[in-house]
DNA sequence: AAGCTTTTTTTTGTATACAGTATTTAAATA
DNA sequence: TATTTAAATACTGTATACAAAAAAAAGCTT
């Protein structure tokens, strides 16, 4: 399968890594909500010039993990509305993606064992109590079935807006409770894909959605009213 | 309405501006698919520094109208499974937005003006052969249909991955009968919205991407095949 | 002349400089 | 003391400088 004389790549520029890391960041919800970010302060913290900064931000914010506040870059405050717009189309892209992801693994049935290996995890994890491990694992269920699906384009969208509440997930995926309504979810989905059964797969992930859905919902920071004048 | 006395916009910054201009250019077809852009020539042509230009170029590229390759960013060369990656996903957006819009109309018929005026827009356009017309008015039809869809990253995203394949409709539009179809099928789609027929509209809507995406597929540029060492 | 080195040129990646704008602090007036 | 005005400060937007890397050109060898 690997190349052994595959292209070799350049290390990654600094715009990249500045990129990685402040996309990490945000996702790791030590960030205040609505938070004005100054150019200058994260570049002295991460040792670099503002220029690969900037150029991070500026992706950030096309992707909608950072919103532009007047001149300057700021961490988005989700209202319920955002939730309900990001979840609307997660069902979208993932029944769909789901579905495609049931078709190959009944064209290859082998491919099913990423899957699994990544819910093995999460049970471990969660058994443990590790919440950080459990959210990782999580991660790398949708990155397992997402491997199966052939149409990149489709497979970005769903990341992205997977990664839109991902800091929301570590106040949701926390609770014990809720890690073993996930995982119940996970399983039904990795035994719909190993059946092959792409519409019941679709509707366990509609499922799983609907109720993390709510979790997020209950999980949002209080929304401080602004008022116009 | 409007308020008189709303807040003052600062006008756009060079970097907005760069942008918009680049991707006008791109979407003008007046570009060789797969052409490595250089900076420092845009910046030249466009009179500015290359720092907004290079912001420009990053948002394009985040966006999918730009390609990374190596170290500089080239118009991508859209192959058949791009096509087909796109459509595949413009079907499951546009209908289900076509949907939404469809209730929206339903519960307030007005709302079902501007289509209607876009599509006399069309008409004339069809009418004197006026192609760039068309296009616009095609374009003006998707925007007065998504202004009843109350999701702003539904239309984002819809709006996002028609755009990708703009640089195609010049050519796949300029064809007289292809007008008439199209037209057809904007007129069928505003009736379905008219009567509030959420279902038929997704129908519509499918028969019509149908339609474009085989339009599409047969207006791509010869692709040249690359071949790895 | 074909292929390999070496040199030159071009182009990008990052840092820095600087001007204009917004924001904060301080002063002044009522 | 509250409010307005003025001064100072900080921050962003854009241009430019410079170094490292890539690409192109020239020279050498066989």
């Amino acid at each position: 399968m690997s190349d052994s004389l595959e292209k070799i790549q350049p290390f990654d520029l600094l715009g990249e890594r500045v990129y990685r890391r402040l996309r990490s960041h945000l996702w790791s919800g030590n960030v205040r909500w609505g938070e004005t970010l100054r150019e200058s302060v994260l570049a002295t913290r991460l040792g670099v010039s503002r220029t690969p900064v900037r150029e991070a931000l500026t992706r950030l914010a096309v992707e909608g993990f950072l919103e532009i506040r007047g001149r300057s870059f700021a961490v988005p405050l989700l209202s319920e509305d955002d939730v309900e717009e990001i979840y609307h189309l997660r069902v979208l892209l993932e029944t769909e993606a789901v579905r495609i992801a049931a078709i190959a693994v009944k064209q290859k049935p082998s491919r099913i064992k990423t899957v699994e290996a990544a819910i093995q995890q999460a049970e471990r994890a969660a058994l443990e109590g590790d919440s950080e491990g459990f959210i990782r694992a999580n991660h790398e269920f949708r990155s397992s079935w997402l491997a199966q699906v052939n149409n990149r384009r489709l497979v970005a969208a769903v990341e992205l807006y997977a990664g839109l509440v991902r800091s929301l997930q570590i106040l949701s995926l926390g609770d014990k409770e809720r890690q073993t309504l996930v995982l119940e979810h996970m399983q039904k989905i990795s035994t719909n894909l190993r059946a092959g059964e792409a519409d019941n797969a679709a509707l366990t992930m509609l499922q799983y959605l609907s109720i993390a859905r709510i979790a997020m919902l209950q999980s949002l920071p209080a929304a401080e009213k602004t008022q116009a004048s």
